[in-house]
DNA sequence: ACCTGAACACCGTTCAAGT
DNA sequence: ACCTGAACACCGTTCAAGT
């Protein structure tokens, strides 16, 4: 009955385990050690502290994202794809979405997806200052809609929402929000996102045009 | 020397300061009903619990946002004017910024700027349906800034640039990431939050154009 | 090198006792 | 009604002891 030997890589794996079996609340060094069926401070012959462990996590969860990426594809459809690969963290893990959302990562697997973005954004003909707006712009929205889609952050709309079907919101104080009610009460979230996502693209899309038109035309400054 | 009677207010105020001088983590109930001078107990007459405490700091942090409207106003620049107001949080409350994105709030504090919002969309002429994809795609995107605004979430991008520019990318593996490090490494919150809030509001403009003409137009379905 | 139990300084919350 | 200390079942981590 020779077990595997404890292993960073056990540890990790058996930390996104409890996690999506029990929510991010549950985890704890003791509760991970438990499920390895050692002592607790055997974990720290491989990991610092509960921190790290919680980076690997990120990390772990970060680096199996699929990025099926096509070079030759219009760059429209490549920022979409990319978009979409990241989505997947949400459907996959989405209880440790949170984590790999909130962590700064310092690996090379949280480096790999910016690559490809900046690279498909330079493709695109954005200058360096633009490159890094739009991806910011990007990550914005798609950290905003994995969070909503995790249930974190339904700051609004659809959580409070069943409030509102249930007890009824005074439409005297809230006229819009009970009027739209069952509108907000439910969420496709698949549709949700590629309804932004496509928005932002056509914007970043009119941008270039605008963008090259200005700089082919006057030859102005930045922006 | 007769102080104040303990309170569900008091407890919430306490705590807020608590967690913007030392931050999110060192907040616990302990230390709370310290920072108050009574036992821990105590607090449990007032707030249910450290759940229902977290979620009073949120909904508290959100009522305090100042919400100037001008009805007159194009649309566009009332959506604007709300967004603003709501980055505004990550000023004034930087630390219990997450608390107040990641929690679902059942208020009247959080209906409130969803009200106003929706009003705002709806008489630029969307319909339901759009109204409510628009809202959501306008928080998904504010969110997902006011995290990296705050320092949670600079996922990639500032954070191990921090690395990079010490250590330095290797090159080879990321072209794009090291050519770009020094913009990567820096960031003006404002300039990053209004080049997306500007790219999102032309889109929705553009959307709102072409609905409205394929609406007068051929008659067609919806969107 | 790896594992470990005891111990320390913390948690949130229940309960019974006080006023 | 409000306050409270003791107690319980948890935490993460240090340290010294084992192999």
């Amino acid at each position: 009955m020779a077990t595997e030997p404890l292993s960073r890589g056990r540890i990790v794996t058996a930390a996104i385990g409890l996690i999506e079996r029990e929510g991010a609340d549950a985890i704890s060094m003791r509760r991970v050690a438990a499920e390895l069926g050692v002592g607790v401070m055997s974990l720290y012959n491989h990991v610092p502290g509960k921190d790290a462990l919680l980076n690997g996590v990120a990390e772990t969860v970060l680096s199996q994202v699929e990025f099926t990426d096509d070079p030759d594809a219009h760059w429209t459809d490549r920022v979409r794809g990319q978009a979409r690969a990241f989505r997947q963290i949400a459907h996959h893990y989405p209880r440790s979405t949170m984590l790999v959302v909130s962590r700064q990562l310092h690996s090379t697997a949280g480096l790999l997806p910016v690559e490809r973005a900046l690279a498909t954004l330079r493709g695109a003909g954005f200058d360096g200052a633009d490159t890094v707006r739009m991806l910011r712009m990007f990550i914005a929205y798609i950290v905003g809609s994995l969070l909503r889609e995790v249930g974190v952050t339904p700051t609004f709309a659809p959580a409070q929402t069943r409030t509102i079907s249930a007890d009824g919101v005074d439409p005297a104080l809230f006229p819009e929000v009970s009027s739209l009610a069952s509108l907000l009460g439910e969420c496709d979230h698949e549709e949700e996102f590629e309804f932004g996502l496509d928005l932002l693209i056509k914007a970043i899309e009119a941008y270039a045009v605008q963008g090259e038109g200005r700089r082919e035309g006057r030859k102005e400054g930045t922006r």
